[in-house]
RNA sequence: GCCCCCAUGGUCUAGUGGUUAGGACGCCUCCCUUUCACGGAGGAGAUCGCCGGUUCGAGCCCGGCUGGGGGUACCA
């Protein structure tokens, strides 16, 4: 089995990419290929640059960088699919001298006009010239049709077909065309990708049968739609795996929830690393309908697979998130409650930098009745003990819960604002064992003062 | 307009002739260190888009319709 990726360098590597890609991978990391059991396939990454207006290197680049980070990685490439151009010119000629493909100058324009007269459903046919755009030649009946591997049977009538244009009038080829021939000398054997190539999957067809050539399966993935229900763009938040990564995700929970979107690895179980997904996962349990991308859920995912990472390793993610350094025992304390790397900082720096100024929650949680007298105790008990860690916090915080009738909130909440400034932090007991006596008494005198 | 694809709670999915239609996110209630999150216990939420048909029996099979999406470029 071998498959490819072929993005078009036009913008950054979205979210409905990654998951093509990922799903190829997928594909060649696991155990299908075909009787090759247990046997990976390999992984073609191919730019489709044939657009030198919208191609940019920035771009080819950024889907680079997007595909490292996720750790999609490819055996061959990239591959620019401009530096075929020889092998393009020649298979155009090649057409062009058998009768499968004839000069033409028609444009939009004259097709539509050709359309009027011969009804909307009339695949357009032009008549060969010297010169001019080329135009692949398409059977007038029949039907072009092909076996999508999630799909099923698919097939289009060839009278409804306009010859498709695959070269321009200066003699470079398009899109429909260079793919096809690439496909085919890359050796690629499954074709997955969008479904917006669906309509696409004909034309290229009729080019490996003009080519005498058999041509790859193909297996077209549902979209991924926003919130809105409308396709994925800019406008939707987090669209591209760079915006995702800024915003704290970690690239096994991205693999994992956008391979989510389409398919079902177990009945009951969400939760799956690269190894078991590219185990599991097979083309014929893909999703048929459209996906809309959930941020929500994304987050939820992240945080398990934040958690399940060891700490020393969720440490130096950090670390390297935040510019920061010494976080390990911050981090210990902070795992269970954040979701994102992002959720990390404003839980715990005050850790770091000093309590935060949050003049509500101060006023609230300290001006409430009896507050401060608690607060007081919570001190002098504090100063006095011996050992300093968070049983032995713990133990001094309930005896004065106890001791005093009063609700658990009632003594943690002073001590919580007083320390980090704010009402949120992470387990009271382990942050003021993690703060240290001397910190934590100086705060409280602080807070006390103020 | 024309061609193609799709249709299970708000969202993602499981379910391929007989299930109280399962799970997850989100939402609500309660518990846990009155925050946040994790974990736990409950709960609301789906006439399986609609109408026909096949069948003893249909979310699952067939047809039509409606709705949504994709394509319709000398873009990819």
């Amino acid at each position: 089995m071998r498959v490819r990726f072929a993005p078009s360098p036009t913008g950054a590597l979205h979210i409905g990419g990654a998951r093509t890609a990922l799903y190829n991978w997928l594909l060649a990391n696991g155990p299908a290929g075909e009787g090759a059991a247990g046997r990976r396939g390999s992984f073609v990454l191919r730019i489709e640059d044939t657009d030198r207006e919208r191609s940019t290197e920035a771009n080819v680049e950024q889907i680079l960088d997007a595909l490292s980070w996720l750790g999609l990685d490819w055996d061959e490439g990239p591959l620019s699919q401009i530096a075929n151009t020889p092998r393009h010119r020649m298979a155009l000629a090649q057409l062009l001298a058998e009768g499968h493909a004839y000069h033409s100058s028609a444009d939009a324009e004259v097709v539509r006009a050709y359309k009027e007269r011969h009804g909307a459903d009339r695949g357009f046919r032009g008549t060969p010239e010297a010169s001019g755009a080329v135009r692949l030649r398409v059977p007038d009946d029949g039907v072009t049709s092909f076996t999508d591997l999630v799909r099923g049977e698919v097939s289009f009538p060839n009278a409804s077909m306009d010859d498709p244009i695959i070269a321009r009038a200066d003699g470079s080829v398009l899109y429909n065309f260079a793919v096809a021939v690439d496909d085919l000398d890359e050796g690629i054997t499954h074709v997955v990708r969008g479904e917006d190539h669906i309509s696409n999957t004909p034309k290229q067809l009729l080019v490996f049968n003009a080519l005498g050539a058999e041509p790859p399966r193909y297996a077209h993935l549902p979209m991924l739609l926003g919130a809105d229900g409308k396709k994925l763009s800019k406008r939707h938040g987090a669209a591209s795996v760079q915006e995702l990564r800024d915003r704290g995700y970690l690239p096994e929970a991205v693999n994992n929830y956008i391979a989510l979107l389409g398919t079902g690895f177990a009945p009951d179980e969400e939760f799956f690393t690269m190894a078991e997904m590219a185990e599991r996962f097979r083309l014929d349990r893909v999703s048929r309908s459209p996906a809309v991308f959930d941020e929500q859920k994304l987050r939820h995912l992240n945080g398990m697979h934040l958690r399940a990472l060891p700490v020393d390793e969720l440490t130096r993610r950090l670390e390297q998130f935040t510019g920061r350094s010494g976080l390990r025992a911050a981090v210990e304390i902070s795992r269970e409650k954040i979701q994102t790397l992002a959720d990390f900082w404003p839980l715990a720096g005050f850790l770091f930098d000093g309590p935060r100024t949050d003049p509500d929650a101060l006023a609230k949680v300290l001006g409430a009745a009896g507050a401060r007298d608690v607060l007081t105790e919570v001190r002098q008990r504090l100063a006095a003990l011996e050992v300093f860690d968070a049983h032995a916090v713990e133990q001094q915080l309930r005896a004065v819960v106890a001791e005093r009738g009063l609700k658990p909130g009632q003594v943690f909440q002073p001590l919580r604002v007083a320390i980090a400034g704010t009402t949120v932090s992470p387990g009271i007991f382990e942050t003021v064992a993690v703060l240290g006596r001397d910190r934590t008494v100086a705060l409280i005198d602080r807070a006390l003062a103020g």
